[in-house]
DNA sequence: TATTGTTATACTCTATAACTATA
DNA sequence: TATAGTTATAGAGTATAACAATA
């Protein structure tokens, strides 16, 4: 093939983060979850009590993208919201999202274990080292010219 | 902190593209073009006279939604179509396509520098076997269980 | 029958501006 | 003044179904 794009770590990385995306909802489907309200759960579950716009920061999501989502996570009672001052509410997982939270670990331990054995052992070990690196580099790179 | 997500291979790359495309944009915004717009151009630069299904396959795009692209790009005498037979196209960068794509390849591959210098040199080496392997990890793991 | 280009449509994700209530 | 949550809205990107013309 003559693609002069596999050559673009930019590009490359967009069409791994796609496939690796469309293989995790598809999973996450079982559990009528998106990939966003899985990183929620996971997230709250790490730190509970954290505000929505906090959530918001360390996901990279705008706070008025974050409205629908805590919305729809609290209609199904997954999880409850806590006022912390007059502004501010703490995110809590609900007993029905601790449960739900197990099932989408599983779900995710698995899936990820499996991307990662798709990579051939001699580049496993710095695998995640690289990633990380390109993310690092990556928001480096974004206001600069 | 305390963020259970940056375990995940598949978080990583998700937040890294992003990042990575963010940059992208915003670099390309100067010649008015979007980062599948560049796509395109540089395909139909290495693969001269493609029609736009075959484009579209290669670069991940359905059939249905190349139709505004390749508009866009036609109404701005960026690429020409020529006829293949009653039904296909054949694409093919016009005189001021081949000179947008020179600026193209200008941005682009400082930009690609840019990221491919973030990382640490150690790791440099091995970096594009590693995002490759994740793409091909990623679109093993979309259909399987 | 299968494929190309196309239209229409809907859904997700993302970005921005503005408002209120509170700190 | 700054921040949290919210509303409204617009722009991308993506997905599906259907159709006409052609292979």
């Amino acid at each position: 093939m003559n693609d002069p794009l596999a050559n673009l770590p930019g590009y490359v990385l967009r069409r791994a983060s796609s496939a690796a995306l469309a293989g995790l909802n598809r999973r996450l489907s079982a559990l009528t979850l998106r990939h966003v309200d899985a990183s929620l759960l996971m997230l709250l579950n790490g730190q509970p009590g954290i505000t929505q716009s906090e959530a918001g920061r360390i996901l990279d999501i705008q706070r008025a993208n974050m409205v629908p989502i805590v919305s729809r996570l609290e209609a199904r009672v997954l999880i409850d919201r806590q006022l912390v001052d007059g502004r501010s509410q703490g995110l809590y997982l609900s007993a029905d999202g601790e449960v739900l939270h197990t099932q989408v670990l599983t779900v995710i331990d698995a899936y990820e274990q499996t991307l990662m054995e798709g990579v051939p052992a001699p580049l496993r070990k710095q695998a995640m080292a690289v990633l990380h690196a390109f993310w690092q580099s990556a928001e480096a790179a974004i206001g600069t010219d």
